[in-house]
DNA sequence: TTGTATGCGTTATCAT
DNA sequence: ATGATAACGCATACAA
């Protein structure tokens, strides 16, 4: 229980605290002797010496540590993100702290707070927040900003003066992807819009709906609901009682993003829908678990561990105000074959990528 | 830049450091009078005061960090249980540090080192291990523990002395799942074993066999692989390649989880095979995701969420050796329905829960 | 190159 | 009840 310190291996080296210091951490190429050096670490390695992070952090100014908010780490959406984070702050010996928020901004605000606290090198909002932007947040996030902590958030722009942004083509996105479900004869589309206050969410429906006008479609509806599966699922049944005659002809319901289009073809389904025979469905995102999901789903993909990977490249970047756009790519798939379209419920597999750039 | 500090509350408040550590911080109840602690809280206030956690756990001897090592955090298995342990967490006014190990021993032990370095008051090994532990692994612990760090792990006995422990029954688990099946009608047994050394899996193909063997059955092959869903889908490929004369007699595949059973399924959709109707399949784990899967997939039930809450509980909880046993349910669904069972094919939904106790 | 001494921000022990 | 002050474990500017 008494835990070792340096300065005990220092003793049992028969050196100085200081000396000790710099061969355990050779922070500069300021290398003792190579004798002496390894005397040191020797010792360090009968006693079993294990820095403390915290008494460094302290002496230092640098915890190495990066704190990433996410709304639920059960998500496949996030858990991916956090993953490719994990995978980029081992890669610089940095450590991972993690909080959710189940999309409680108050939940959010705490978060921070203790992030800041634990004075993490780089705070890393990965969830996308409502266009009103809570401002005690933003004063929490500024004060950290100010006093040397890196901010990265998703969205289109800076949530703070310096900020750094991870900008998801959202947009674009959506409307590429709906171009390309109207070159393959669809012309019917529900949008199942998720919260209409979240900017993710709202910036994909007015991509769906740019790309609609431009080719002069109106969408049949645009609901709001949960951001999940669940809303997904309610959502669909929701759009379906309200078709009327229009269900049949070959409706495409255009999800804001995968788990929710997943609950929507569980709740065709459960009326007893096929999808795509008797609607399209399209999701956004290409989380991994959709591998194994039949029907094999038409979504946008997006590089989700590789974004995660360039949110800590981007928060433990010296430069402030960096900013890294990711684009990503149509993926049409089953869920959205028309009956004109080729191999509709031949080849499960089959997947075309319509690239982007 | 300056982070403003404790003293320059105090000072703010005309009162001394002591004073002011006592009023933000009353770890004891040696609360000062309230005229003066509302002066100090007004000082913090306007000042944007935010504790050092560092300098904190310095001085106390406790870091409120609690350090948590999977295999794979985008795997729904333990994004679910992350989610839960990080919502313990919070109850408690504790943040998570997340490491991922990719199933690398060394990956892992350099998790638990970090952790040790920066003193979380608990380390939570979520992954299963390999029958034979890494004594390194061992020896970190140990000293970890020794310095008063609390260990959980998962599995079937403490990993070090005074360790606490997560007991999944496992074995339990893959019987009472084998033998519902065997009621059902099934016969013919293929066992997806996964990692033939990973203690999970390990623990679940002996379930399997031990349900078997009770009825006088014995599985058509056991065959190994990864234990994620590219190893489902390859040893789904294998099993029925080498399967001979025996398809279509009805064999289930019993997958040691549920995403080898999703790979499997993939694989034999890819063969243009249909379950259940040419081939049964069930996994293990019942992961949130199944929830919008389809064919329903039979699997054993865990309280996924529950387990990680109950990790973290364990973990702080201040008494040694803690051990909590997490029981699951059989929960029969179409991706073993068999031609006798009633309504195959005709209600997705359908779903029936066999308890355990 | 190596050692000495100071600071990092708090908590806690002691007086007062 | 409140205020000095000594840890806490390490890094580093400065001195040798």
């Amino acid at each position: 229980m008494p835990a070792v310190r340096l300065v005990d291996v220092a003793a049992r080296a028969g050196v100085s605290l200081a000396t000790a210091s710099r061969v355990i951490n050779g922070s500069r190429r300021r290398v003792p002797a190579e004798a002496i050096a390894a005397r040191v670490r020797i010792a360090a390695e009968e006693l079993g010496y294990v820095a403390n992070a915290q008494a460094q952090a302290l002496a230092r100014s640098s915890t190495g540590l990066i704190g990433i908010v996410v709304h639920d780490i059960a998500d496949p959406y996030f858990s991916s993100i956090v993953g490719g984070a994990q995978r980029q702050a081992r890669e610089n010996r940095s450590q991972v702290l993690l909080a959710g928020t189940n999309r409680d901004a108050e939940a959010e605000l705490t978060a921070v707070a203790a992030f800041a606290s634990y004075r993490a090198d780089a705070i890393i909002l990965a969830g996308s927040r409502q266009r009103r932007v809570d401002p005690r947040l933003v004063a929490a996030l500024t004060r950290y900003a100010d006093n040397g902590g890196r901010v990265v958030t998703f969205g289109r722009r800076p949530i703070v003066a310096g900020a750094r942004v991870i900008e998801i083509r959202n947009r674009d996105g959506a409307r590429q992807l709906v171009e390309a479900l109207i070159m393959r004869g669809l012309r019917d589309f529900v949008v199942l819009g998720g919260p209409s206050g979240l900017v993710t969410a709202a910036d994909r429906v007015s991509g769906f709906r740019s790309g609609l006008k431009a080719a002069g479609i109106a969408p049949l509806q645009v609901l709001h609901g949960g951001f999940n599966r669940q809303g997904g699922y309610d959502s669909a049944l929701d759009a379906w009682s309200r078709l009327g005659d229009r269900k049949g002809t070959g409706v495409c319901l255009l999800a804001v993003n995968d788990v929710m289009a997943q609950g929507a073809i569980t709740a065709l389904r459960s009326l007893g829908l096929h999808v795509p025979d008797d609607a399209a469905v399209a999701g956004f995102d290409d989380i991994p678990t959709l591998q194994d999901y039949d029907p094999p789903l038409t979504t946008f993909r997006l590089p989700l561990q590789h974004i995660g990977e360039q949110a800590v490249s981007l928060a433990l970047s010296p430069e402030d105000g960096g900013w890294i756009a990711i684009e990503g790519t149509v993926v049409l798939r089953q869920s959205t074959a028309t009956a004109s379209s080729e191999s509709a419920r031949t080849d499960h597999r089959s997947q075309i990528a319509v690239g982007t750039s």
